[in-house]
RNA sequence: GGGUUGGUAGCUCAAUGGUAGAGCAGUGCCCUUUUAAGGCAUUGGUUGUGGGUUCGAGUCCCACCCAACCCA
């Protein structure tokens, strides 16, 4: 339901594209062909070029007889100028039309005004499209959130910070793509829909397939499929797509989120640590120009600088956890949960001793963690698709990679025997009705060169290198409760 | 799931329990290089929804909806 004084709002715009229509003039025009985008043409930008640009008008300054109007797109801003004078009554009285927020296609010649804004002088503006409602604020933006979220497309209209977020992460996710490739990595895609989500420990979205009468799941992680293909004789491959996990929606977790996932056949978990480790540094020099990342806060004061810088801080488990407490392995599980308790950390969801372990891990070294830190030698419990370590069986050779305060990437030595994987498994899934991938074990059975593999969040790596606190500020329409009306 | 904060004009925000306001946007007039253009005038409200207390509720109380943040 619109109140009444939207309803006016809109009636003045209903009567503009009536008088348009009245003057031969169709408001949700045709094809118009450019010469350049508002942002090329002010990059390329030089007095008396001919040229043909289009785009939405989003401001508009009126002069009397001379008329000054923002053209926007996606690339950026271009002014126009047009004189009353030069377009005739006839033209003015179309251009009286037209309001902010419409699409219009200029013809004219670039030239700087007295200011040295960089400006078209209009010969001719042609109505490409009307818009109907009317525009946020042009100064404040749109701060409401669930505007900026269930609307994004008037966040990226109205607020350019938004905007230049998701261009950094268009530009991010092409960057990696270039890198693997470099790398003679190539890119597969595989099942979205699962009969056994497996890859990863999350509760799953199901699904219904008619034709077949079966239940699946959207994928939670690709990693058993991908693995199928290390079987398959590819060496180096990556996926880069959706997750979906049916979980908590807080602010670091979506739904359904991007997660690249790559594996180097003869590779082991050091080989892709040096790897993360000049992806995110290359991803960082030509998007961000800097490998140093400063994170802002509303007033855009500095309030924390990443340094990317290499070579990155490695560490073992065991010594960052004593350097929380040097007793730490020394005291009996029950004495570990007295600690915890002593200093406020609850750890009653904790069922297991190395859940109470990892809890501690995450809340005094992961999230304090700001600089990129890779974790090594992680206990076997943690992570049950990985190597055992041959001297030391009760660690895996993975690493985790931690920056900005979260875990980014886990690398593994990807485990490759068929018995301890469906011991690991089967252990991992406590007997419960929860299915073991009996396809993915049998395939291991046909033999699984040794590999690398790595996982890199891209939306938190995303939130890191644009120093944004919320993902729902980098996917561009994050899961919000459904809403009537509006 | 629990706690805290918030929801007022299209947008951004005000308003001790006592006449719901401003800026922008819109409309009209003035203005031939403006840029948050400027000046004058003016339109616009079921204060998230539903109850309650009160002579009187945007404001206090209860329930619900939506969101943000914190916790689990």
């Amino acid at each position: 339901m619109e109140n009444t004084t939207l309803h006016e709002l809109l009636a003045v715009r209903r009567q503009k594209l009536e008088a348009l229509r009245t003057a031969g003039v169709d408001p949700f025009g045709a094809a118009f062909d450019t010469t350049h985008t508002p942002g090329e043409l002010r990059a390329a930008f030089s007095d008396g070029l001919d040229v043909r640009c289009a785009g939405r008008v989003t401001a508009h300054r009126n002069m009397g007889k001379s008329h000054f109007f923002d053209l926007s797109d996606s690339s950026g801003r271009m002014q126009v100028y047009l004189s009353a004078k030069e377009a005739g009554e006839e033209a003015m009285h179309i251009f009286h039309q037209v309001d902010i927020g419409d699409f219009v296609g200029i013809e004219g010649a670039t030239f700087t005004t007295k200011t040295g804004e960089p400006s078209i002088h209009a010969r001719a503006v042609t109505v490409l499209s009307k818009s109907l409602r009317p525009l946020p604020d042009k100064w404040h933006g749109v701060q409401d959130t669930e505007i900026k979220y269930r609307q994004r497309y008037l966040d990226l209209i109205a607020n350019r910070e938004s905007m230049e977020v998701f261009q950094k992460r268009i530009a991010i996710v092409r960057e990696i793509r270039r890198f693997l490739e470099d790398r003679g990595f190539i890119e597969v895609e595989t099942p979205m829909m699962q009969a056994v989500p497996g890859g990863a420990a999350a509760a799953p979205f199901k699904t219904h397939h008619n034709a077949l009468g079966v239940d699946l799941y959207l994928r939670i992680a690709p990693e058993l499929y991908l693995k199928r293909l290390l079987v398959g004789g590819f060496t180096k491959i990556f996926e880069l797509n959706r997750n979906f996990r049916n979980e908590g929606i807080s602010r670091r977790h979506n739904p359904e989120f991007t997660m690249l996932e790559a594996y180097w056949a003869f590779a082991d978990f050091e080989k892709m640590a040096l790897m993360v480790e000049e992806m995110v540094c290359h991803v960082a020099q030509t998007v961000c120009g800097t490998l140093q990342i400063d994170h802002r806060d509303a007033e855009g004061r500095v309030i924390r600088t990443i340094d990317l810088s290499r070579p990155w801080r490695r560490a073992d488990y065991a010594d960052l956890i004593r350097d929380v407490d040097p007793d730490w392995y020394e005291r009996t599980p029950e004495g570990r949960r007295d600690w915890c308790r002593e200093r406020g950390i609850d750890t009653t969801h904790c069922v297991e001793d190395f859940e109470v372990t990892q809890h501690v891990f995450e809340k005094l070294v992961e999230e304090k963690t700001m600089n990129p830190l890779f974790v090594t030698r992680c206990p076997k419990e943690l992570v049950p698709l990985a190597k055992q370590n041959t001297g030391r069986p009760e660690l895996v050779d993975v690493y985790e990679l931690v920056i900005n305060g979260q875990e980014i990437s886990p690398g593994y030595s990807e485990l490759n025997d068929p018995d301890v994987q469906r011991e690991r498994l089967e252990h991992q899934s406590g007997g419960e009705t929860q299915k073991l991938d009996d396809d993915f074990l049998t395939a291991l059975e046909f033999g699984m060169p040794p590999a690398g593999g790595i996982g890199i969040g891209i939306d938190r790596l995303v939130m890191m290198l644009t120093g944004v606190e919320s993902i729902r500020d980098v996917i561009l329409f994050p899961h919000m409760r459904p809403r009537l009306g509006a």
